[in-house]
DNA sequence: ATAATTATTTGTAAAATGCAAGTATTAATT
DNA sequence: AATTAATACTTGCATTTTACAAATAATTAT
């Protein structure tokens, strides 16, 4: 196995099924990748705008409209404009969208349950805690999110 | 920040570019994040074929000629019919293709080197050394690489 | 009131995707 | 040896994704 950075963080993001298009499948619906990362970013902030997330994800607004279009149709996100500025709209998860995202999150969790459970109790901590301080290092690195410019 | 292990992969994935479709322009050349990807596995692969790449990526055989397509025509990549079975292509890169792919990892270390920077010693062979691990314990996982089927 | 700015959407064209069906080559079966 | 089956890869096509440019709509600044 290699020890070069680079190589160690692309092999994570392979095996971490990152680079597949499609997320899965919960039900009657079909996730990409980009969609679960989307309703995940909805649900973790408190009523974001679609700029918001749209940066956050680091997309172009564009895409990211006609993702949130595909998104309502499917009814697992709610737009609603803002009454203090009706330029804003607000992004939320509907019940069903809620459910989706959080069956997401157990079937992830319950992957890396499988993935830890082939370490002791101390490695799973350390690797956690590692992985903590290697995001809180890569917000402070002034080229973060997009290393290539 | 979160502890939620999902949430902290969630978290690099976004804060190392993974959901970039861009990855970069080298020289004359734009290169996606898949194409990186491609490249970067022709290169760790002693003379591969094109379905070992494209298994190792998990991607679709049929799309995944098609990149090859375009980065052969670029002159990135080059394919050679296998003698002793013309069905199977051999993939390498080509001088350039060699380069442009040292480029891209120069600037991704370059990146995380910086981003390592804001760790002392001790805490940078942490991570690494937990970030091996943690692939490793992936690899062993039955799941791995398609966490959602 | 007018101009400038901001948030979001649509037009359009290019690229990426994946299924189905095709070609070419090799291996297996009769 | 001839036919069939299997494998590696390519092409046809229809759908989706992408991002630039331009449009709309609402707000803020002049």
């Amino acid at each position: 196995m290699e020890s070069n950075p680079r190589e160690l963080l692309q092999m994570t993001a392979r095996l971490f099924g990152l680079l597949n298009k499609n997320c899965c499948n919960i039900g009657e619906y079909e996730i990409s990748t980009i969609q679960s990362h989307i309703m995940y970013e909805i649900n973790r902030q408190h009523e974001p705008s679609m700029q918001q997330i749209a940066d956050e994800i680091g997309m172009d607004i564009t895409t990211f409209s006609r993702q949130i279009q595909t998104l309502t149709k499917k009814k697992l996100v709610k737009k609603t404009a803002l009454p203090e500025d009706r330029r804003v709209y607000i992004l939320q998860l509907t019940e069903e969208g809620q459910s989706v995202s959080s069956t997401i999150d157990k079937i992830m969790n319950d992957y890396l349950e499988d993935v830890f459970s082939h370490m002791n109790e101390f490695e799973k901590e350390t690797v956690l805690r590692s992985i903590q301080l290697l995001n809180t290092s890569m917000l402070k690195s002034k080229m973060c999110c997009t290393p290539m410019g």
